[in-house]
DNA sequence: CCTATATAGTAATATTATAACATGATGAGC
DNA sequence: GCTCATCATGTTATAATATTACTATATAGG
């Protein structure tokens, strides 16, 4: 199994794909147990197994972890390179959540961290509140 | 005791400026747990004491969950009024976290917001990285 | 007084995440 | 092919974070 370089699609190991599988056929988010309830009948035993695929998936910029849900998304937003500078709306209603790239709020926050001398490293950006759906409702 | 209306300083119970103090007098975050060893000298026994203060700190404005440490910090941001849209930024060399109001990047999100017919009710945005000194360093 | 509401205490439990250790697969260098 | 290093895996136990359920007490308003 080849090795992962930046911009390849990095090769996946069995459990890593049976997980980003799990997160790419759930229309939401995911905790790592009920990844691991899922993946039951695909031998998985031990929460560990799912942690150590999510880390990977993370690095490689596959799946998001959503810090306010303790859940997990797979990326819907291909292509895009600044995978720790994604944000996300979530319905607080519905559970629907929309990952999207903030750039111009991204810039700002940029401003305010070369004014402070703050190093960026990532950024978490999530916004809670209802969707357009759960609104006109 | 009177009760809390918005704009006042609400009045707090025991717990809460319990809790409240434990903050204010740490230089960084806590965790719900450390706030609780701290607090047994005051008779506090069970997480649930904590937890509870904490939930009405936080609607009162006076405390902040950062959603990526699960931790809380003591509001350092008195007259603002949007304790809802706080960010902040976090060294993950030394732990220091700065709490400022990134309007402009709010104005931004709110943009896309409306946009996507997303009413927004409440924003997580937290920045890690390495604040000026351990970048100098 | 009566009752609704808020606060509080306590025990048990649920949920999320990691540590520790053993095993097996893989590939590079010899 | 063998040796070693590295990575992935399996398994058990445990740590860390958060909530449920139930009881009791205070207190304000009618
Ligand atoms: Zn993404
Ligand atoms: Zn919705
Ligand atoms: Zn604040
Ligand atoms: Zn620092």
């Amino acid at each position: 199994m080849s090795a992962h370089h930046e911009n390849d699609q990095p090769s996946l190991t069995k459990n890593q794909a049976l997980v980003l599988g799990a997160l790419t056929g759930s229309n939401g988010p995911l905790t790592a147990y009920a990844i691991l309830d899922l993946l039951r009948a695909d031998g998985f035993r031990a929460p560990l197994q799912v942690y150590r695929a999510l880390d990977k998936l993370v690095d490689f910029g596959m799946v998001h972890r959503l810090e306010s849900l303790n859940a997990f998304v797979a990326c819907r937003h291909p292509g895009c390179t600044s995978h720790d500078s994604a944000a996300f709306a979530i319905c607080e209603q519905c559970g629907l959540v929309t990952e999207f790239t903030p750039d111009k709020a991204l810039d700002m926050l940029k401003d305010w961290a070369k004014g402070e001398g703050f190093q960026m490293a990532k950024t978490t950006i999530e916004l809670r509140g209802l969707c357009r759906t759960c609104t006109a409702h």
